[in-house]
DNA sequence: ATGGCCAATTTTATTGGA
């Protein structure tokens, strides 16, 4: 099974490009983010002609999240299970193929002073809690844009970012936390040299000069991560007209 | 070669991204 997380930094703007990349590559599960889009923007009927189910948990201009997966996905969730009010639609789960997989996109935090930020640490620890209290009870993989950069390997240059909102000891320990639930960083565990990213800021020629961040996240429970064969970040996807920001990062489990 | 911000908004500047 090929998993794959995407930040699409809007799924209309991507549309063309996504479904061609959905044809070429086939992917079983995809997990999007920044679609800034409503549900009724989402391209279901173009992916329903593909042969791809859906949950989609869409938001006007801003965040927005999906699954997109060849087989039935049952039980969406959209937010947090928590029972706490959420302006943001940053987190949607639903098991397809005996796993449950979990898009988020989570905050930016914009400025380390900001309310922002305080939203981001409040929001991660929410999710910390959720997988320690019952997120974890069944097959999962937590995929998505994690707006943390969670070790000096993750960064063309580590120096740049040290401190900002994006790396820092405090999302950094957050990040840890994570794992410690019970989740494992596949690509990271397939790659421990690091120096490969997800993320190219469109500004100042950063992609063909590779400074990039590592943002975008596969964790799996670990029955799944002693499955994973490889991992890797499709690079092509961040090249040509119109591109995210983003490049797709893909694992796959035996 | 992968190229010098981009996307959405009831727009012609502003906000947010990272």
């Amino acid at each position: 099974m090929t998993v794959v997380t995407w930040n699409a930094n809007s799924i209309r703007a991507r549309l063309e490009r996504f479904l061609r990349w959905i044809r070429e590559h086939q992917p079983d599960v995809v997990a999007l983010q920044e679609l800034k889009a409503q549900d009724t923007d989402f391209p279901w009927q173009n992916l329903a002609d593909l042969g791809y189910a859906a949950a989609v948990f869409g938001q006007k201009t801003y965040n927005g999240v999906a699954i997109v997966a060849r087989s039935p996905i049952t039980g969406p969730l959209r937010g947090i299970p928590d029972g706490i009010a959420d302006a943001d639609a940053r987190w949607i789960s639903g098991t397809t193929n005996g796993v449950r997989v979990i898009s988020a996109y989570f905050p930016n935090g914009q400025e380390t002073k900001s309310d922002k930020y305080a939203y981001k640490l409040t929001w991660i620890r929410r999710l910390r809690d959720w997988l320690c209290a019952d997120g974890l009870r069944e097959p999962t993989v937590l995929c998505g844009d994690f707006n943390i950069v969670s070790d000096a390997l993750d960064a063309a240059h580590p120096d740049q970012w040290e401190g900002s909102v994006l790396f820092n000891n405090e999302v950094c320990g957050l990040f840890r936390e994570l794992l410690d639930a019970g989740l494992v960083d596949v690509f990271r565990q397939k790659h421990p040299e690091g120096r490969l990213y997800s993320w190219w800021d469109y500004r100042a020629l950063s992609f063909p000069k590779n400074d990039g961040l590592r943002l975008d996240y596969i964790l799996a429970t670990p029955d799944l991560a002693a499955r994973c064969e490889d991992a890797w970040v499709d690079r092509d996807q961040r090249k040509g007209e119109k591109p995210s920001d983003h490049a797709p990062v893909w694992a796959n489990f035996r």
